[in-house]
DNA sequence: GGGCCGCGCACAC
DNA sequence: GTGTGCGCGGCCC
């Protein structure tokens, strides 16, 4: 079986983008002790700085500069100050059970019973194929019930990102089919398409607790954001947050399931499965169109 | 059942 | 700021 699906073409013009805002992102990042210009940034990467903050303006909705400052400590904590736990409380009457959940990609979603979980994908046909999103390139896997998973890899480690996946249902049945999995994909990263009428259909494979917990992420709008205490509070369990975290870094659905709406409660980042730069790249990107 | 790990947190110094 | 211990669900014996 091959792995590395090559790209003829992004999907969305972002696609191409990524590479560069993952590499300012890094920069200004890991080496905040002498914060880069944009001039110091653009020539490491060998780009005229007006280019790099057109390049960047045009993938974030916001200058390199605006978009630093959305994924700042300040920032965070702003996001979890106001009314981040009404959100969660009320959205319950709003109905977990009941078919139509917001995000601002509308989601309809099921979860697996619990004997389907424990046969680790068996008698699932799971299609799957890379594509260009605006966050580095997208593993996207499918089964007839909706989208089950969606990931991220940088460059070439396509192998080692579909693996992360597959083995969380190692007896399922892995069919490669990027013409099966590319409407997921237009449609996921590009907000003019989301709309309530037509949900997009996903399908939760986890644990009970698993999935409570990314029912509960669900429940988060763009541009917001909750602690994973808050969660453990909400599912009744309030000493639960460190459980929450492994729960919420085991998403099988990155984006769709907006884990990186999930901050510590001091407002800092902690983490992110398919790493932190990431995750600062989606809140930028979401601050930029909330 | 036992033991370890993880996208946490609070408290100590 | 760093260290440390508590706490939880998941997962592998």
């Amino acid at each position: 079986m091959t792995i590395v699906a090559t790209l003829k073409s992004d999907i969305t013009p972002d696609g191409a983008d990524y590479e560069t805002v993952r590499r300012v992102i890094e920069m200004i990042t890991d080496d905040y002790r002498d914060q880069p210009s944009l001039d110091d940034i653009a020539a490491r990467l060998k780009q005229a700085p007006s280019q790099l903050q057109k390049t960047f303006t045009r993938w974030a909705g916001l200058s390199p500069k605006a978009f630093l400052q959305a994924v700042t400590l300040d920032h965070a904590k702003r996001l979890l100050r106001q009314e981040s736990m009404p959100l969660l409380e009320t959205s319950i009457e709003v109905g977990l059970s009941g078919p139509s959940r917001l995000h601002d990609l509308f989601v309809t979603h099921e979860a697996m019973s619990p004997g389907e979980w424990k046969a680790r994908g068996e008698g699932l046909t799971i299609r799957w194929g890379f594509h260009g999103s605006p966050f580095g390139r997208a593993l996207v896997m499918v089964t007839e019930r909706g989208l089950a998973g969606l990931a991220f890899s940088d460059e070439a480690d396509g192998r080692a990102c579909f693996e992360d996946m597959a083995c969380r249902w190692p007896n399922a049945e892995y069919v490669e089919d990027r013409e099966a999995t590319a409407a997921y994909a237009a449609r996921i990263f590009d907000p003019s398409r989301w709309n309530a009428e037509e949900p997009l259909r996903i399908v939760l494979i986890g644990s009970d607790f698993q999935v409570r917990v990314w029912e509960a992420l669900l429940r988060i709008p763009m541009g917001k954001a909750v602690t994973y205490s808050d969660i453990a509070g909400q599912l009744g369990q309030p000493k639960a947050s460190r459980a929450v975290g492994a729960a919420v870094g085991r998403n099988p659905l990155s984006f769709v399931v907006p884990c990186h709406r999930a901050l510590g409660k001091g407002g800092a980042l902690t983490g992110y499965h398919w790493g932190l730069t990431r995750k600062r790249a989606m809140l930028g990107w979401e601050a930029g169109r909330a």
